[in-house]
DNA sequence: CGTGCCCTTAAGAAAGCCTTAAGATGAGTC
DNA sequence: GACTCATCTTAAGGCTTTCTTAAGGGCACG
């Protein structure tokens, strides 16, 4: 697929050479690349314009690469590659744990870095092999998946992750009766399979956060006995 | 049914007697098996025979488990069961968070692991290839069996969880007469075979929503001395 | 008549769901 | 390392719905 609207790598490096190369092969690929050599940088960058993926270097004076995902991932899912020097084996692990989606070691292939950077956005993207919704728009209720955003009424909500993940697995099979059991399985593991209690309190907190009346639940519909569903009006998940 | 054709299950670990040990046991259960001992013959195993489900280590040399199953995941919805250490309990969220199905801590019964992969399988099979309808018409009544939602004159009818199964059971043989004996063992479970009171009960209260004159049934029918049918008028079982 | 099967009814027991709140946990900050 | 804050876990009470159980009535068939 070409790049009808083309696509915009944010690169976040201390060395300027890696910087360079990085940019030159990613617009080489037919990315569009923007660069930032700090932490700080990195965040303005990203707020002024929004990212499609995002390279960037663990180690680094200021913000390191940790907690600059940790910070994108507050608000935004967008795709994130790390840089790992060798001999930081063991810190990609906590790399993927807390957010990052995949991870070079230095020194690396660019031609690798491009593969693995089309990869995760095929996925993201066009949703490769699932064929999952990049929002959902129902009535007063609207959800971003890429960027994790939940609007109600216009307003921005402010979910927990263990809400966010709940109210995901309800707006993903929008429509249709979720078990009980496939609802625990999903947010909090298989053996939660049986601990309803939990569902109690996160449905109950959901409510509250984006039912028009908490008490009289237009969206969040509990089918008694079986599992809940996520009613949506007439209309339909985005693109 | 038959094996029509065999499930195929593709175990990857680095560890051979692990290996050797899931191999008996799936084989046992009727499951046929490829291995691959590292990522990399993993997904060459993948591309030449796709499985119908996966079982993986998470802690491997080379690719580990989290990274195969986002590879995996890229390009296949096949169930995934991970495999992790004891301890590594922090990961086992992000397990499900990259989109493996269901996991196992080590050490584990392999009873357990052929019990979770048939669970899964059930799942997904059952609903791609299905055979089962995913909705009834038969004149005035009408059954979603996604949405769980029955409809008399257009009117939606509020079922009890026994009840929705109870219908749910007539509807998928609709035309058949189905025994006491099995309703009973469907709906309650095998120990109420005998317990033909519960069936009276239950089919009474279905007649009270569902018929036109409950007192003349036109959609359930009794067979005396066999069972129940749920008739259908020229019939349609949806798509 | 008497027996077996099905229908009807209703009341106590049980289960499911909602709500609340307090303690535990963990991540971020200084 | 101690503090702070948000989040998660856990437990308990109340309310509503659903299930179970038992008993009585009709109807057909011998």
């Amino acid at each position: 697929m070409q790049p009808k609207t083309n696509t915009l790598v944010l690169v976040v490096d201390d060395d300027s050479r890696i910087l360079r190369l990085v940019r030159v092969n990613l617009e080489r690929a037919g990315f569009e690349v923007d660069t930032a050599s700090n932490g700080v940088a990195a965040l303005e960058q990203f707020d002024a314009r929004p990212p499609d993926a995002v390279v960037l270097d663990v180690t680094m004076p200021g913000l390191d690469g940790f907690t600059l995902t940790r910070r994108i991932r507050e608000i935004s899912s967008v795709p994130i590659i790390l840089l790992t020097a060798i001999g930081e084996q063991s810190q990609k692990v906590k790399g993927l744990d807390i957010g990052a989606d995949d991870y070079l070691t230095k020194p690396f292939d660019p031609d690798e870095l491009v593969a693995r950077l089309r990869a995760l956005l095929r996925r993201t993207q066009a949703g490769s092999s699932g064929e999952e919704a990049h929002s959902l728009d129902a009535g007063d209720l609207k959800i971003d998946f890429v960027r994790r955003k939940v609007e109600f009424r216009g307003e921005p909500v402010k979910l927990t992750p263990t809400e966010y993940k709940l109210l995901q697995q309800l707006a993903q099979n929008a429509g249709k009766v979720i078990p009980n059991a496939d609802l625990l399985s999903k947010v909090w593991g298989p053996e939660y399979r049986d601990e309803s209690g939990y569902l109690w309190v996160y449905i109950r907190a959901l409510r509250q956060k984006i039912e028009p009346d908490p008490s009289n639940p237009q969206y969040i519909i509990s089918e008694p006995g079986f599992g809940y569903r996520l009613q949506v009006p007439k209309s339909e998940t985005g693109s």
